[in-house]
This record gives C-alpha cells, structure tokens and sequence, in this order.
RNA sequence: GCGGGUGUCGCCAAGUGGUUAAGGCCCCGGAUUGUGGUUCCGGUAUUCGUGGGUUCGAUCCCCACCACCCGCCCCA
C-alpha cells in the first residue's frame, strides 16, 4: 500500500502554485501598502486558547479542532490544537508581545494554514488557508470601513467584483444581551417545533438560530409577530450611530453591501459589525470572506481592554473563483552539445537574474530545441561554431528569427 | 456526525462473467546524428480504489473499508 496524502489535505504542485503565489502577492501588495505588516504565528496553540477565543459553544471548537495531548505521562503534559482560526493567535501575540505599544491602530495581515476536523467536500479542506487582516486599538467606524475597503480591494484586485458584501451589527454587550433576551422570550413558545439544534442553541448561543436554514425553524421567523422583534431596533444608540456611520463611509466609497438582519456568524467573539462575503458559484461553501469587529476579546484573553477588528477569506475558494495563471516561461534554455559550457553559460546568465534552464542529459539537439519550445521564450545555442567562434545564436522561439549574438551582456 | 452519488494509466475515457483491458491527450523514442511548435511510425495499466466473498473463472456479481463529489450541519 503506497502512502496518501491525509483526507481532506491536499499537495499544491507547482502548476497550481503559480496562482497561489499571485494570489498571495495581491494580498501583499493590497495590505502593505495600506499599511498592515505582515504577521506569522505558529500553526499550533495551547488549546485553551481556542476555548476561551473561539468560544465553547461554537462547532469549530466543540467538534472539529485538531487536538492533542503532547508530554504523555509527564508532569508537564500539555493539550495543545492545530488552530482552526487565526485571530486568537494573533490576538495572543498582541497580548503577549505588548504590542500596544506600537501607537494604534496596529494593522497585521497574514496568510497561512488553519486546520478543522470537518467533512471535506468542495471548497472545504481539512487543511486549508486563510489571508486576512486584524486591527488592534481603533474603535471609530471609519475603522471598519477601512478593513471591509481592504477586503473589498484585495477581491477586486484578484479580478472578483461582482460579489456583494453582507453587513450586519449585533450591537455591544448591552444591548446584545436586551435582543438575546427578547429572542428568546418570543420564540420560547415555538421551541417544541424547532429542531435539535436550535434547541440546543436557544440555550447557548439564541441568536444563532436566526441563520438556520430548517424549513420549520425559517417559518417560525416568518411569524409576525417573531419577525418583529427580530426587525425591531433593540441596538443602542451608541451601536446604531456606529452603523450608520460605517453605512456612510461605505456609501462614499461606492461599495455594494445588503443589510442581512439574519447574518449572525459562529464564532462567539464577534461584537456590533460582522460582514460576509459570498459568491453564487461556489455551491453550498459560498462565502468567500468573513469578518467582524471583536471589542472584547483581547480583554478576555488577558490584555487590557482593546478594540478590534478583521477578517479571514478562504484562499481555496479564492482560487475556485479567479482564473488559473500560467507559469512564466523561461527567458532562456541553453541548447548546446557542450555540457560544460551550457553549465557555465547558464550560471553567467542566472547571474544577470535571467531565467535559465539547460540539458544535462546529452539529448539530441532536435528534442533539446524542443524543450526550449515548450518552456522558454528564446532558445540559446550553443554548438561547437558558436563556441569555436565565440558568439551566441539566440532563437526567438515564437517568432522563429534566429540572431547572432557576441556579447552576452547585450542579451 | 447524517443522507445520496462515483471510483478503469498523469488527464479524458470505452468495455465485458471466460485466452493478450479500446481510443484520445500528455509523456518517451524514431523518421530528422545542429534547428522546435505540423506530419508519420513505435512505446508506456501483469491490471481495472483497497481487502474479502460467490464462481471452474471476475475489472464487470455480493460485502466491508477507503477516497472523492453533491446535499445537511458548520464555516473561509
């Protein structure tokens, strides 16, 4: 039995690795120049970290974290996690390296591997990578605006501009908890014919039913008198004039967003903005991006009080939407009898940052000709005329014109 | 975790309970021992996801497992 790779992980061999490098300097590019640095943490945590980040009560740490026990029977054994996410490491970094030193806002960005023990299906990996962005210390809506434009601007710079963006506000501790509680109170009677999940949500999470896609749970939504209270503005106004600032920068900027009273999202530090990202073609994993403002959370893992916000967009479902790069061929393939002198040749070039690449098999001329047809631009030849009267016959292998060339510095 | 579908060479595929498993692309070699992308010729699966079972005999029938795909759940 040969070895495979592991369910749900995948190789990225260098044909597709093309498009993730593109993909990957267009999120460089986008994020470095508006200011974020680039930000690595390592791909394991102390799993608590996620218990406490993410959240007890949300699936990715309920059923799908990567967790072991290392140390055994040692004194020291410790549980640490693949991360499944990436904001609670960063957050942790924050906290740990007392970044907040660094005069706010601190911007990071970052793309990297995250792990979930999940059913694999299409767009949906065990391993699988996230490149998003996290702000640290800046409260104002025009903060959010700022990291859904970053958003925005990186999918538009991939060539994606048909995808709108979803906004919602779940408002701030307060009047989180007043809109929990009024959920709560008019669904209660309904509960009986809601399903399991909900539920078990009614308990631990009540405003997470809101997105459950049960036919029998949406009509109870539908209800008049339900959907009331789910419409009606239990936001403070604190959170409202936050959201409708956002709502005017927005504007202003001429980005298309819907207002999605239902997009809750799973992750339990999510606080006031949360917004999403989703395309039509990706079948059932349709969101591209999400994200959200997490106010709390650095306080929660130790640091001191400090506003927040970012996202994370799925790179494998980026690549599903973009279309494949071709690799770029090389400038040159040596074409020579003399291997001696290819070698040489080709370091020289190399040298000069050339792209270059020869035969060190004894091929015959015909099939090395043929190779520098498939993968170079120009073939450099290299026989023994040439290497007996010192020049180069450079091919132009589209257009087929041939020249003779004696400095190799004039290539 | 639940429901459904699929599984023949690197890729796309035909095929049948019975001696050697079509074809195309790609790749390799030759025609063309210093001029490619066209053409022509030739080569590449002891084997049909894996392991059992039924059978005189199974790629084709049955079972299990695995992987992938679609949906649910969840999320990026």
């Amino acid at each position: 039995m040969t070895i495979k790779a592991q369910r749900g992980t995948k190789d990225i061999l260098p044909e597709e690795s093309t498009t993730w490098q593109w993909i990957r300097k267009q999120a460089q590019n986008v994020f470095q120049n508006a200011g974020f640095g680039e930000i690595s943490t390592p791909i394991f945590e102390a799993t608590e970290l996620f218990n406490r980040g993410v959240g007890d009560s949300t699936d990715i740490v309920n059923k799908e974290m990567y967790t072991f026990c290392v140390g055994g029977a040692d004194k020291n054994a410790s549980s640490i996690t693949l991360r499944p996410e990436n904001t609670a490491g960063v957050v942790r970094a924050y906290i740990e390296h007392n970044l907040n030193r660094i005069s706010p806002p601190q911007k990071f960005w970052y793309f990297a591997p995250m792990f979930r023990y999940e059913r694999p299906q299409a767009g949906r990996q065990r391993q699988f990578h996230q490149v998003g962005v996290e702000m640290f210390g800046a409260s104002e809506p025009a903060a959010d605006a700022e990291i859904i434009l970053s958003a925005v601007e990186l999918l538009n710079s991939l060539g994606l501009n048909n995808l709108s963006v979803e906004l919602n506000t779940l408002g701030c501790k307060n009047c989180k908890n007043d809109y929990r509680e009024a959920i709560k109170e008019v669904i209660k009677p309904y509960l009986p014919d809601m399903c399991d999940d909900c539920k078990m949500r009614f308990e631990k999470n009540p405003l997470r039913m809101l997105d459950c896609k049960n036919e029998a749970c949406q009509k109870i939504f539908e209800k008049e008198e339900v959907k009331k209270v789910i419409l009606k503005d239990y936001i403070c106004n604190d959170c409202k004039e936050h959201f409708d600032e956002l709502i005017k920068y927005l504007d202003s900027l001429n980005i298309n967003y819907k207002i999605n009273k239902m997009l809750v999202r799973g992750l339990d530090y999510y606080n006031r903005t949360v917004f999403e990202i989703k395309s039509e073609s990706l079948g059932s994993q349709s969101a591209v991006c999400g994200g959200g403002r997490y106010d709390g959370l650095v306080e929660m893992l130790g640091g001191s009080p400090t506003p927040a916000i970012g996202f994370a967009m799925g790179v494998e479902r980026l690549c599903a939407l973009i279309d494949k790069k071709e690799p770029e061929k090389l400038d040159y393939y040596i074409v020579s009898t003399n291997t001696a002198e290819a070698i040489k040749l080709a370091r020289k070039l190399r040298k000069m940052n050339k792209k270059v690449d020869y035969d060190f098999q004894g091929k015959k001329f015909s099939k090395q000709l043929e190779k520098a047809s498939k993968i170079a631009n120009f073939a450099l030849i290299l026989g023994d005329d040439e290497i007996e009267q010192k020049f180069y016959s450079v091919k132009n292998l589209s257009t087929g014109e041939q020249v003779k060339v004696s400095d190799i510095n004039k290539l």
